[in-house]
DNA sequence: TATTGTTATACTCTATAACTATA
DNA sequence: TATAGTTATAGAGTATAACAATA
């Protein structure tokens, strides 16, 4: 919410000497703008945002979809690769199979050749959940889009192709 | 750190019927591919990863360096101002500036016409030290051009312009 | 009444370490 | 001895609510 204010007069810092004013909305950033770190954060909070928003009736939040996305396109694999995959800390992936687990969307599956894991598979009713969320995503997608420009996303997601 | 994992073969979900790998180098993403949210998140982790490691060394965090940055450039600002603009939580921005107070950074002035409120204002010490994170965060905004390129840094730049 | 700075609480996320059962 | 999953703890970061002083 906060990254969507207004932004109309963009600095005035700098070269103006002393004394600005004490207004939130003239004030400027300076050295910030520029800062790839800082453009990219603020753009990644209004993108989650929209995401919980846009997914806020099933209460699914990004990094449960990205779970549920992985499996699902991976049946059968351990905890440890999708911790891996994604970047999850395998401590964290516990609690949040815990969580979908509950909701009956994932199964914990003993393995076989290796019974200190665990295949990861989702239910019926998680593949059936999963093709909504899916709906719902690209939705958010589009809104990605209206807000940044057709253009302007498929450049996005040139430029960090690889690091996802 | 995870991010920057080897990223040769894109995906093998979806078409190949069952049994995937065990793997975590061979993981499919299918529909995350695609996700600009999944994109950015991963990128903002990486960014943010080597601005703290290469301003390690002056112990001073992405945040930290954004409010020094704009008090810098605003000098009188009440911390409602910075918290706004910054879109940082007020109650968090006591706790910042309760550090950089500590470390001789900062000083809280109390207003003469809203009693209220504090002006912030950089130490003599604080301007200094400043001027040194600013260069490293010059060499941490090379780190990211020699990550991504030059043109897609400008690009990045242009694209997120007014979420700054 | 509303706002500024403050304190406090709760919940999410990250980072570790340690434990168990297996390998 | 190393690894997979689990449990626990501590630190950031976010979201709220409430309070005192002041407007």
């Amino acid at each position: 919410m906060t990254s969507s204010a207004a932004r109309t007069s963009p600095r005035n810092g700098a070269g103006n000497g002393k004394a600005p004013r004490n207004d939130a909305d003239e004030v400027g950033l300076d050295a910030l703008v520029g800062h790839a770190g800082y453009a990219v954060r603020r753009f990644q909070i209004w993108i989650f945002q929209d995401f919980i928003k846009t997914l806020g009736a099933v209460d699914i939040r990004p990094t449960q979809y990205s779970v549920l996305t992985v499996i699902g396109a991976n049946p059968g694999l351990s905890q440890m690769a999708v911790a891996k995959r994604l970047g999850i800390e395998r401590a964290r992936l516990v609690h949040l199979l815990d969580s979908l687990e509950q909701r009956k969307y994932v199964k914990r599956i003993k393995s076989k050749t290796d019974r200190r894991s665990h295949a990861l598979h989702l239910t019926a009713q998680g593949e059936t959940a999963l093709a909504r969320f899916k709906h719902l995503a690209a939705e958010h997608e589009r809104n990605v889009e209206a807000r940044i420009g057709r253009e302007n996303r498929q450049q996005l997601l040139r430029i960090l192709a690889d690091f996802t």
